[in-house]
DNA sequence: CGAGGGTTTGATGATAGTCAAAGTGAGTGG
DNA sequence: CCACTCACTTTGACTATCATCAAACCCTCG
């Protein structure tokens, strides 16, 4: 039986802004059904034009770009609340793919929709593009990563970003949480090989930050990871939720 | 004097989709004023909450972020017609800087505004959500670029974005324009020192196929540097002006 | 018990960074 | 008109980071 959304177990978390009644009502109506996906699945495709727009209700999974010679770039790690589709819902075309690393549960809306929404509610339209512009903002950062930070620097980021994540959805319980991606998953999402990532990862555990294996990784010390990743540690702002 | 919208010089480019009447209308009460500014000026600051948005009308740009130890992370080249400021529009704070790099004609608008924009003009609204969506599908592509090419196929890549943009504002005549950055400008957006980036620029001119000197890129073999770069070739999708 | 996905390690080589110095050209002031 | 500075580009020599290749070692699963 489909999650309503009036029960829906994201509202709760502080990650989210208050959703008002009159939200609410609008919700239950846009939403069309629910989906749940076995680890591994496809859920929307580079290139394609996909009819429907999803919001994560559970389970973790990936964005990602291919080279047409094959080498993946993985966008970032998708946590429950992300907005899916939105590239395809404006701009019919999708700039990435995205697939289900465990096991998920979809929200599933009809793209049809969107036009009414932004006729009728722009409160949500504005939260809608919110979530465009958060988007843009968490690319840059990656790109930044990328671009300038050694392969020490890089992973000490990643996982601070993956523990405020954590931490603001709830996750995050006794300094550690479950992890349940590849290597490669971070090698591809850093730029590095598999090879250099397993290296950085034993370098991080040598200095008693993180630990991560089986699917579950323990921070150590946020504060000295936050220092190597030139980033300051601070909890995530709440953003709103579709 | 201030250019009349009416007689906006970009609405004539491909690169933008038409604009109605009624549109034309609304953007007139939007608009606020021009800003003219000198190479090198900050147009806008990382974390800080702007009280304003621009479209740019003439000259180029960068956007950038910084590492607090100093590294810089170029995001991406601003040509005519960018939209600049969304993310504080929104999300009440810039997640990157802004500068102009030539000089520089800015459309202003009040960002009090954008909410009635949202409120009685939903087909602009979208619009304007078409732009977020259509940033974070460039950031990718970078990061992409970033991430999983090596130097001469990064390079390629971006000499190639840059005549597609350049083709679609009527910036590129005789297979040559105008490019008046600076090497480390490049540098900074492909994540290479500026003394590797300067030996790959030389290893393309060698290869006959892009030659970049006193501000002014030649294009010698599009084809070619399109198969390095290992991207298709094709124009650019018109997107909306705001 | 064998197959296959994921992780770990070593050895070697390529790509890219750093340091240093010199060349260019525009702009400035004597 | 001629130093002089300053920002940008170019090149060489050396070093470090990271990729690649290869092999072994887990697992879990059929």
């Amino acid at each position: 039986m489909p999650t309503a959304c009036t029960s829906c177990p994201l509202r709760k978390m502080d990650a989210f802004q208050p959703f008002s009644d009159d939200e609410l009502d609008f919700m239950l109506r846009f939403k069309v059904g629910e989906l749940v996906v076995d680890p591994g699945t496809p859920i929307l495709m580079e290139g394609s034009n996909a009819p429907q727009l999803y919001t994560v209700l559970e389970g973790l999974g990936l964005r990602y770009k291919l080279l047409p010679s094959g080498e993946r770039q993985v966008l970032n790690l998708i946590f429950p609340g992300a907005f899916l589709g939105l590239q395809a819902g404006v701009m019919q075309q999708m700039g990435h793919s995205v697939e289900a690393t465990t096991k998920m549960k979809l929200c599933v809306f009809d793209r049809k929709t969107l036009w009414t929404l932004f006729k009728n509610h722009p409160e949500r339209a504005f939260d809608l593009t919110w979530l465009a512009a958060m988007q843009e903002h968490f690319l840059g950062e990656s790109l930044l990563t990328v671009g300038q930070r050694d392969a020490l620097a890089s992973v000490a980021w990643m996982f601070v970003l993956v523990a405020q994540r954590g931490e603001s959805l709830g996750l995050l319980a006794g300094g550690k949480m479950d992890f349940p991606y590849a290597q490669q998953d971070l090698a591809d999402a850093l730029g590095y090989s598999l090879v250099h990532l397993n290296r950085t990862l034993r370098r991080l555990r040598e200095l008693q930050l993180v630990t991560w294996a089986d699917g579950v990784v323990h921070f150590h010390d946020m504060a000295e990871l936050a220092r190597l990743a030139d980033v300051p540690l601070e909890p995530m702002a709440p953003r709103p939720l579709i």
